[in-house]
DNA sequence: ATATATTGCGGTCGTTCGCCGACATGCTAT
DNA sequence: ATAGCATGTCGGCGAACGACCGCAATATAT
């Protein structure tokens, strides 16, 4: 399933936990983290920890792909043509 | 591509940055976070912000899927009928 | 060779995470 | 009604994040 934000990453994995019937504090024991945290984590908090947010997905049957995305932001595309340009002259 | 571990992740991520001919530096800035926070993140740090790194990833053009690890297909239906099974049996 | 740019690593500092309690709410079944 | 879970919130605490700074070490280019 394609993820556009860390919202859609969240409600899927709550989807997810509660299509296993498992209960947060189930969860938490799993992974290794307080109640708290995945309450927090299903909410979609930002500032969770990368490594337990890994963690967590895998413990739910999850596997993180990363594919190449058709769309390319406007800062990398610019950075891209910056750095074609900046192989052939130098700039300050 | 699959990833395993967060330094999966990271290498994914800094051969990409290389790939398109980005500096830490520029790359931190593209994202908001400080040069200092790339080097983390790239070095396979997992306490490092899970917002912070999802937006790394998707500046780098990288789309996050999330793929089920085993091949089990069941509907969303069949998997929430169990659900409301597991929830009548009170499993511990 | 000399510059120049990039990367990595320390230290400081304000802010905040994640855990632990306790408590309130909502739902289900007896 | 009453008991049992599950979920969410609040306050508090130690620990650690992330930004900023400077300074080596390492490419990269001229």
């Amino acid at each position: 399933m394609k993820t556009k934000t860390i919202r859609d990453v969240a409600a899927l994995a709550r989807k997810r936990r509660r299509e296993r019937g498992l209960a947060q504090a189930q969860l938490a024991a799993a992974v290794g983290v307080g109640r708290e945290w995945i309450i927090d984590f299903e909410k979609g908090k930002s500032t969770v920890e990368w490594g337990l947010v890994f963690r967590t997905l895998k413990e739910l049957g999850f596997e993180i792909d990363l594919a190449e995305s058709r769309q390319v932001t406007t800062s990398t595309a610019e950075a891209d043509l910056t750095a074609i340009l900046e192989r052939s002259r130098q700039r300050p």
